[in-house]
DNA sequence: GTCTATAGTGCGATAGAC
DNA sequence: GTCTATCGCACTATAGAC
């Protein structure tokens, strides 16, 4: 499935299968795409950079680009549904005896665990270029609001109140994004994982 | 101060004073655009209206639109300034023997006293805009991260680390927005704080 | 104030896969 | 034939440059 596939530089098994199967002109138009955005964004800057330059680079029109993406910023979220989907599915698959907070705690490091996943430093080079644009930025912040919203529904969906569900989603990504910034900080040497557990244990200790 | 008069539908003594001082011209191009704005994003959609239209309402030209703010979004977010302002002198103002989290809640009781001393409605008929309209709840939630990244710096000119002064922030932040939300619900009879109030003892309650 | 580049949309034509 | 993805062109609105 294109959805578990978040790979960017590197070809994956879905990349190959989908070339495969598909017809006409050049295969893989959405994967040439993102790509090329991201290559140009780290290269000049994202306001330097046109629909019409990726486009090009990639081969294809500027018409094909807004067919693939709904806006200039959405290139570089490709994943963000295969991250909210494992958050939700861990959600639902918790035992019954862990506290909404520890539920999302594992959720979001079972988020963390696609993002390991990734080719090394790309994640970094995303983050990068991402913390250098605050369009970019304000995308970030509305996907993580999104999952937090969904993340919330899914623990009432567990019983667990309107109120506590959204405060326990709302930190739930509090220590998954200030995790994250952890471990792209160079020299990190903890991998994500153990980042997202610091932040957890200093909100323990902030609230004793 | 124009800052912290954000008052939309009404004239308020601030206006009559400013427009009085005010020479040239109609005065005070830059309310009238903010009334103007609100209105018509509440009336018929934020994506139905035209930079045109509202500077049409404002009596100005499309030009002195772009000249007061830099995009269509930041003419709804006239005093989140005023607010972060707010927040910066309540941490800096904080008595010693708070601890960073209760230092963050009062911080954010203070900026939530602003939001209270609006006219009636107001707060809400925004909010329900903003939740209409995903690229208003995109500038929406980059405000509040700027401004839990002042507030976490603010918090570590006082002595907190950077990790803790970052939980703590954000979980400000948390408390703020979630506070919030129930204050506009229909119904809600409890004020501000007191919404505020109960998100932060459900944080507590959550990772007890 | 005027002019222009760019983002983003709508729609018909077209080229293949099936 | 149907279905889908691309192209190509016309168009509007935002935003910034001059």
């Amino acid at each position: 499935m294109s959805e578990t596939d978040i790979t960017l530089h590197l070809m994956t098994v879905t990349d190959i299968t989908r070339i495969v199967r598909m017809g006409r002109w050049e295969p893989d138009a959405r994967g040439r795409l993102r790509v090329a955005a991201l290559e140009l964004y780290a290269e000049r800057g994202y306001e330097q950079t046109t629909v019409a330059d990726i486009a090009e680079r990639a081969g294809v029109t500027e018409r094909t680009f807004f067919r693939q993406f709904t806006d200039k910023r959405e290139v570089l979220f490709e994943g963000s549904e295969a991250l909210q989907d494992a958050v939700l599915a861990s959600i639902a698959a918790a035992p019954d005896n862990l506290s909404p907070l520890e539920i999302m705690a594992n959720a979001m490091e079972s988020a963390g665990a696609l993002l390991s996943a990734q080719p090394a430093g790309y994640p970094r080079i995303r983050a990068t270029v991402v913390a250098a644009n605050p369009s970019l930025q304000e995308r970030e912040l509305l996907k993580l609001a999104t999952l937090a919203i969904a993340a919330a529904a899914a623990l009432q969906r567990r019983g667990v109140s309107p109120l506590a569900a959204q405060v326990a989603a709302q930190s739930g990504v509090t220590i998954f994004s200030t995790g994250f910034e952890r471990w792209v900080e160079p020299g990190q040497t903890d991998d994500f994982a153990t980042c997202m557990r610091s932040a957890l244990a200093e909100l323990r200790a902030l609230t004793a």
